[in-house]
DNA sequence: TTGAAAGCGCTAACAG
DNA sequence: CTGTTAGCGCTTTCAA
């Protein structure tokens, strides 16, 4: 229609030639009456880049991993390009076929796995650039994680400051993240001389967190301070907590990690370690538009943990 | 590798006709040790099919929209459908460059607009299934909606029956159904000879719900009751309300909208109206493949809003 | 039961 | 400055 060759379409879509007055002048008006839009299947068929990235987590009700998806997709915006997303749905035989589908789809992947270091292995296969969101020792691939150890260290710290003796821990032991939390609990106390009392839940939600409140509070050996491996199992542990009569935070100090937003919400305010979810998601997609930009990286971040301190927390009695 | 034709690959691959055994076994051999897979982006150019749907929607941290996602993956997963996510950020302005650049690479959208109308005109153009998220009335377009005015309608008839007569509402002025959500109000209210009193906040966030406390709550007029628009403004007014010295729910009766998850862990817990968000990603997501897989749906689907009565809501004394 | 060949819509060399 | 041409990796008639 505008009396040119595809070719000349092609550069002049693309920005990679410019041409004379007047045959821009009949590109554009051709491309405009037509509502002329390229087939970005076919352009990423022969480029090799199809702009988007994909991003696989566990479950995006989770607050924490919302926050990092939004962090991701602001730095993708900004760069143009799109959010490929892939919840598994706390459902880990699914994940890996799920990845696997959606790698060729993509140009990079970002992975918040349980299995991480298992699949690092695999996705270096996948022959697509992959940012980990959890620090994985021994494989030359960038990650962000976050020193978990140190979170739960300081947490310890912060409630034998306050004068608490007897500290559980409320995890949730199908993360792996889980014994680093542990170990840095225990590591703390240890310096104190003291030891950790550990319990588990079945999932990493409020609901399992009021499921697993009386087993904690009205078992023998009963804390004076209760630490969780998230936010939402504080939640629901304290909500809990209530409805069996314990005044909170004079009967039982509590904190999480995460810091999602509704810690702020609920009574007392709920003490936590910021996860920096969106810092993670913004910084994974950062790294992995640097590597397909061509700047290799290989770095593994760590961030650093920050104590938020509310009212769940406060002097033994 | 197998020797044989791509043509005969690509069947077998497939599924789409069956060969000899020999060449089956021969196939299947090559393709585990070749490690061969298929490439979507060529196998999507010649079919015009990605298996890839697209959700807009304005802030994946919202909760309620965080539940629609949830639910429409749930549904896409079953169908082996991936999900491209656009998040807007409330940036209504971007949300249209968005959602074009969207289009191409998906075979439908799913789309959850502050100018629903508007936008609902012109996807129809890009010639791609659409559902809205949002009632859109005059267009032949499926939708799943929800009743907004009788939500707010029921709220208020819960607070009259509770005996209170100053209602306030606080809405968000930049969404559309925020008329609706005050038309409920005031029509319930009108019945009973008594009026509404509308105050907005900037934002659909917690932060701006604690902003606008005092406002209400201080201005001359003070209400026995707020309505908020949802749940996350209901809990920062909460919250705020709390630190203005104000008992809840004895000085001031709370309600919210759309049942996020974090409405039953703050004290009082918060009075609501189901907003049914996974239900409403799961259906949208079911009527798009119906209409993908040739069976074309234009219905306009309105879910009902179910009252959900917690602490926050007590009759007036 | 299998294969040859024609494209899908585009980009990237290379010519002119 | 503009056009020709050769594919990208696949699916799909159609013929053998």
């Amino acid at each position: 229609m505008a009396g040119v060759s595809v070719a000349t379409v092609s550069k002049y879509v693309n920005g990679t030639q410019r041409f004379s007055p007047p045959v821009e002048a009949k590109l554009k008006d051709a491309i405009e009456s037509l509502g002329y839009r390229s087939n970005p299947l076919a352009r990423s068929m022969i480029t090799g880049r199809t702009r988007t990235i994909g991003i696989a987590i566990l479950d995006i009700t989770n607050p924490h991993f919302t926050k990092v998806v939004k962090g991701a997709n602001r730095v993708a915006l900004q760069h143009d390009y799109t959010l490929l997303l892939v919840d598994a749905e706390e459902n880990l035989s699914r994940e890996r076929s799920l990845i696997e589908a959606l790698a060729p789809r993509v140009d990079g992947l970002i992975v918040s796995s349980r299995a991480s270091e298992e699949i690092a292995k695999w996705t270096l296969k996948l022959d697509k650039p992959v940012v980990m969101l959890r620090t994985v020792r021994g494989l030359d691939i960038p990650t962000v994680g976050f020193d978990n150890r140190l979170a739960t260290y300081m947490l310890v710290r912060h409630l034998l400051n306050l004068g608490h003796r007897k500290i559980a821990y409320l995890g949730f032991d199908a993360a792996t993240i889980n014994d680093e939390r542990i170990a840095g609990a225990r590591e703390a106390l240890a310096e104190a001389g003291l030891t950790l009392d550990v319990h588990e839940t079945h999932a990493p939600t409020a609901q399992a967190g009021e499921e697993a409140c009386s087993r904690v509070l009205l078992g023998p050996n009963r804390p004076q301070a209760v630490i969780c491996y998230n936010d939402l199992i504080a939640l629901g542990f304290m909500k809990e907590a209530k409805s069996l009569g314990f005044r909170l935070p004079q009967d039982v100090s509590v904190a999480g990690i995460d810091n999602v937003p509704y810690g702020e919400y609920v009574e007392p305010r709920l003490t936590t370690i910021d996860g920096q979810g969106e810092r993670m998601g913004e910084l994974a997609m950062q790294k992995l538009i640097d590597v397909l930009a061509g700047r290799p990286d290989v770095e593994q971040v760590v961030l650093e943990p920050r104590l938020v301190v509310r009212d769940s927390t406060v002097a033994c009695r």
